[in-house]
DNA sequence: TTCAAGTTGTACCGATCGGTAACGTTGATT
DNA sequence: AATCAACGTTACCGATCGGTACAACTTGAA
């Protein structure tokens, strides 16, 4: 019964994100947690510290594994720029439909939590920033890529920017709310076309 | 001490409202509601009922006073079409920003808990009919104001809906987040674009 | 003056919260 | 073979959760 660990950490932490997902940082209890990693509390206290380190963790996996991978669409070569962002902005959107029954965006949701003033610092610093992060490399598109220079886009990249996050944490909100990937591809569309990127 | 209520109803359930605001419904503790609504927790239940009742009671209440008023604009005289659609939808973020302190929008806010599965069901209802309300006001624009008809948005009225209640969506996260009104207006520009309402 | 209705404040209910002490078991090291 | 660190299980901690019983008190009408 005992004696070498019989639980994967990894497959736990990624079980506790998919808690965290579906009921944000206060609303996951320790109890749901443990029983979704199938291990017990002393365990889950000895292996990753506490409730808090346990959602620190949980969130780094989420942006390295669910929320990073979105961005190899803005580098494609050999790819238009608009192309780029829709393909970018439909990976974020689609992944935010299919989750199986969390639907939403663990990042925005987490983050609406902290004005709640119920989210420690830590975690607090990690939400902002890593949603921070979105907009820094539309706006590092949007000054640099050539295509978008051409197009006059990099004397408003912030604003250009925070549409698109914006547009994207809608879409977020929108998924939560049940509606389907088929009905938010067309507010990409309009999206993109208010940005003044043809398709 | 006591003899006659000492407290007025419609006050308290401002400031009820107010909690619920910020901290949503799961998160906002009898303690704290019934402290903020200067009661103690008796007086609560025997004159609103239970907390499910006096969320119901202050959703309501958000509605009529807070989100039901930003409709005004969508049917102003003798305003285009565009100024009215802009006006709509600058008035309801700057009540996302300008909220003194919770900031976003009470009925995103609080919809965003149904998917964590512990909403009752009636404020669960009412949360989705009041979100449905915003789209079908603009369907209804867009499919019979006459300005709508001419720029020929009537064949995908309940698309371009979609994309305003998004970015309404949006621009609430964004405002819980603490971005500034200003910076969220021109949001609000490049969105009337996409749609085809041009400025 | 009396009395019933209504209100307030306190103190409490069982359940759950995040977190831990204690104990028996197991496997690797020496 | 003996040791020891790590593990799983149970049972518990104080605090807080939503909700309530009850007594003290004030009021308006009879």
């Amino acid at each position: 019964m005992s004696g070498k660990r019989t639980f994967d950490d990894e497959k736990a932490l990624e079980s506790a994100m998919g808690v965290f997902w579906k009921k944000g940082y206060a609303g996951a209890s320790l109890a749901e947690l443990t029983q979704s990693m199938g291990i017990n509390k002393p365990s889950m206290y000895r292996t990753f510290g506490n409730k808090e380190a346990l959602f620190i963790k949980a969130t780094q996996r989420y942006i390295e594994k669910n929320a990073q991978p979105h961005f190899v669409h803005l580098h494609q070569e050999g790819t238009s720029l608009t192309l780029r962002i829709k393909n970018y902005m439909t990976s974020v959107v689609s992944e935010q439909c299919t989750a199986e029954d969390p639907k939403g965006c663990y990042i925005f949701l987490c983050q609406g939590e902290i004005a709640s003033g119920d989210m420690p610092e830590l975690p607090s610093n990690l939400l902002n920033q890593a949603s921070k992060k979105i907009q820094d490399a539309l706006v590092e598109i949007f000054t640099h890529d050539p295509e978008a220079i051409a197009l006059g886009l990099e004397t408003h990249a912030t604003s250009i920017a925070l549409c698109i996050a914006t547009t994207l944490r809608g879409t977020a909100s929108m998924a939560r709310a049940g509606i389907p990937l088929s009905e938010l591809e067309t507010v990409i569309e309009h999206s993109l076309r208010g940005i003044g990127l043809p398709s």
